[in-house]
RNA sequence: GUCUCCGUAGCUCAGUUGGCAGAGCAAAUGACUCUUAAUCAUUGGGCCGAGAGUUCGAAUCUCUCCGGGGACACCA
């Protein structure tokens, strides 16, 4: 226990005098609320006679004491509403310690309070209800930021992120933008999962422990199971099993899925983080840029009511149809240079030109991907598809059915960043043991993110997969996009932080 | 991992060439029966992130460490 500061001290005497004087400052009966504060401004001013008999509770976020009479703000789950609180109403005989000592003395700021009374309108017009009961719910021993607002004007802001962070609750309390942020990124995920349910494709679980990891190329995360005495690993993504289960015969499955990712932090990256892959069989990824924009766009009107969002500087506009550029096309684009043709010597060249630090083990596939990330990718403020990616870089995706080199996979990049990635899942066995096996060499040349050989993987090719589009699209990278967040931890409520 | 900035009261921040540790809000005491960043008066509150060094003297300068932000690297 840290040594108490001043005001701790004094809240726990107050706590101490509420018990010498009968008040159980943790009561345990149902307090029996009856409205909100969100419910009450909204329909009050539209009929007056409404409200007359209200029973709400909240946390005290700020007192104006005037003798007799005080004014207080109530925050609830839905805002703050004004309390009228009068001492010859609260207390009406003899005895006014109700007010004088249990409200006025004992009563803080933080604390959680019940009341009960009428809606009436200030002269200064201010919806408040006018106090005839109070009841403390749950005293509170630690005094909060106090963050003041006028005009527009914020004073006094809980800003620092540490303590935002690692005390999100305080900053649920005092930063109302907060709640606003993570309740949108509900309403995304939620939009999302309609949208899917509605196309009729199924909600699945899969293993976060696994005794192999796959997927995608990352460093993971690893555990022990003590009972199998086994190694198993933290899932980088869920894409090996998904397409099990279309294997399996269901021809369209969706997961919301927790990965973890063993590797740097930053403003983009959490070790723990969410994302959607999704499965349809008998599509290819032509198909699946029309879902992603479709959903993408209806997540844009389900969130905000319009298209378009503000992100940062820009407006960005997520109607239909966006841009679509192959690769090569976009570097094109954006440079002026045709490397369709270009051998390795010419691309290393190439990559050179634009900024690119070059090394001996990069391969064509690799060299064309960082030109694009150096070129292209930090161009692309609306969203858009690029298409068509070197095979190298993609060992679970299909060769492109027209173009030698290149696999039919897609990512949409929006605001300079990617936030989905889908192709045309590779189903011909002989190719993915063949893919798997170049991993393997990378492995050994000391590639801690290359992917391991999953032998029951290819045994379920082998049994046969339909042709599948698969998707993999990043919930918190779209939060961000959707509530004009700088940060991933301000789209994480608990976002990863080193130990104290 | 590298570079860079930051860490002072519960919160937000000042702190001069190195010279007694400051303000606003919050808190305490008092006044005030329609206030709203309420107001007025009075008061208390600090391991200046931690440790070492330089110095007569360190919040201030130097080094190490801890925590955080940003950028870079990494993350196909």
């Amino acid at each position: 226990m840290p040594t108490l500061n001043e005001q701790e001290v004094i809240r726990r005497k107050s706590l101490d005098t509420l018990l010498e004087m009968g008040i159980n400052p943790y009561p345990s009966p149902m307090y029996p609320v009856n409205c909100n504060s969100a419910e009450i401004k909204e329909k009050f001013p539209n009929d007056n006679s409404l409200f007359q008999d209200v029973c709400i509770a909240g946390r005290i976020m700020s007192r104006r004491i005037m003798g007799a009479a005080s004014f207080a703000e109530l925050q609830d789950a839905t805002g703050r509403i004004q309390l009228y609180i009068k001492r010859d109403e609260i207390a009406p005989g003899e005895d006014k310690s109700l007010y004088n000592t249990v409200f006025k003395k004992l009563t803080d700021i933080g604390d959680i309070i019940g009341v009960k009374g009428y809606v009436f309108t200030t002269q200064m017009g201010e919806i408040t209800i006018h106090v005839k009961e109070f009841v403390m719910l749950s005293k509170s021993l630690t005094p909060l930021p106090i963050v003041k607002e006028k005009d527009d004007k914020v004073f006094d802001a809980f800003s620092n992120p540490d303590q935002r962070y690692r005390q999100r609750y305080i900053d649920l309390i005092v930063n109302p933008d907060v709640r606003e942020t993570f309740v949108k990124r509900t309403k995304l995920v939620n939009s999302m999962r309609n949208f899917l349910n509605e196309h009729g494709y199924l909600e699945v679980e899969t293993p976060i422990l696994q005794p192999l990891y796959g997927g995608a190329a990352a460093r993971p995360f690893k555990t022990h199971h003590n009972t199998l005495d086994q190694t198993l690993y933290l899932r980088i993504a869920d894409e090996l099993y998904l397409k099990r289960l279309i294997v399996g015969g269901f021809d369209g499955v969706y997961e919301f899925s927790k990965d973890f990712r063993n590797e740097g932090m930053d403003r983009f990256h959490n070790p723990e983080f969410t994302q959607m892959e999704l499965y349809v069989a008998y599509k290819d990824y032509e198909w699946m840029m029309n879902l992603v924009e479709e959903m993408v766009e209806r997540i844009a009107l389900d969130v905000h009511g319009s298209t378009e969002v503000k992100v940062g500087e820009n407006i960005i506009s997520f109607k239909r149809p966006w841009k679509r550029y192959t690769m090569y096309e976009a570097i094109e684009h954006f440079t002026g240079i045709d490397i369709s043709q270009m051998d390795e010597h010419q691309l290393v060249e190439v990559a050179k030109s634009v900024g690119v630090e070059v090394d001996a083990s990069m391969g064509k596939g690799k060299l064309i991907d960082e030109i694009f990330g150096e070129t292209g990718e930090k161009k692309l403020i609306q969203p858009t598809f690029i298409t068509d990616y070197p095979i190298e870089m993609s060992p679970l995706a299909k060769k492109h059915r027209s173009k030698p080199g290149l696999v039919e996979r897609f990512e949409a990049v929006c605001n300079c960043k990617e936030i989905c990635n889908a192709f045309s899942e590779l189903n011909d066995p002989i190719d993915q043991r063949e893919r798997f096996e170049a991993q393997l060499e990378l492995g050994k040349r000391g590639d801690e993110e290359s992917m391991v050989l999953d032998e029951d993987f290819l045994n379920a090719l082998e049994v046969g997969m339909p042709p599948t589009s698969g998707l993999g699209i990043g919930i918190d990278r779209l939060s961000m996009l959707m509530t004009d967040s700088p940060s991933i931890q301000d789209v994480i409520f608990f976002p990863q932080m080193r130990q104290l």
